[in-house]
DNA sequence: CTACTAAGTTAGACTAGGTCTAAAATCTTA
DNA sequence: TAAGATTTTAGACCTAGTCTAACTTAGTAG
């Protein structure tokens, strides 16, 4: 799975004459090592574990900061903004009972939908949401 | 496109021994007639435009209700619920300029995907979200 | 038609997620 | 090492949505 690595994070801090933070690098490398689609208060939380370092607003401009550079992608499910740190092309399956976003591999939805429309729309990018159980509740809901 | 009808409605209401309220009719009124996928917020000025005559939280009850019964279905697009009053199965293209959510024939995203998955989750349904740029935003944007 | 009462509506307090701001702190370059 | 622009910060603020307790009303029985 493709992931942001460190060393091109700071090449692209560097490039854009920013500013090399210890928030920001703590930001980069919880999300490095993320499995799964944190909101925004997880970011927090997880940063802030140890001792605390990073307000709500430093998250908030560093995720959007990340986004608008394409080293993540922000979703929405349920109302909540999550960021998936996954750069391949993909989609994702939603747990109905628990909330859980799973990342599915692009070719498991298969094949590509055509992309065109009666209308004079421009369609550039589309995304599958599946939705059912998860595993686990699959296997505790009777 | 089928659409909830209000003869339906009552029927529904009644069977559920609940009351016929001059707010809930003007609900379904406004939704009925309704072009595009509203939030609570609109539905609530809409409602509301001649006269006060329905609370914040009677629009959420009702709104809410009619999802629960099947009449509705909530979306949620850049973080905002939706409701959408079109019952035939469908997908959506949102559009990256204005927001607006259009409707897109079920079968104009040919073909069905496969619903498979290698993992043990249960898939019950899912959905495509196109997007772009909507005809209006196509023809202004440079 | 009237009165009763369960169901519904209301205003407004409250919560959560997110944005904004002005002041304080810190990275970078020279 | 100091200057100065960029960042961070706390906390006020905003918006969407939920909750509650008091009030109102639709439906019904007499």
């Amino acid at each position: 799975m493709k992931r942001l690595s460190t060393a091109a994070i700071i090449d692209l801090i560097r490039a854009q004459g920013l500013k090399l933070t210890p928030q920001r690098l703590a930001i980069v490398a919880y999300l490095q090592q993320c499995d799964h689609h944190p909101t925004a208060d997880e970011v927090l939380e997880a940063v802030n574990g140890k001792f605390r370092m990073t307000s709500r607003a430093t998250v908030y401009n560093t995720l959007h900061w990340l986004t608008a550079n394409g080293w993540l992608a922000e979703i929405h499910q349920g109302g909540v903004a999550r960021f998936d740190p996954n750069l391949e092309p993909h989609h994702h399956f939603v747990c109905r009972s628990c909330g859980r976003v799973e990342d599915v591999a692009y070719d498991a939805v298969a094949p590509q939908p055509q992309c065109t429309l009666p209308g004079r729309q421009v369609v550039e990018s589309f995304e599958v949401t599946l939705r059912g159980l998860c595993a686990t509740c699959a296997a505790t809901t009777v």
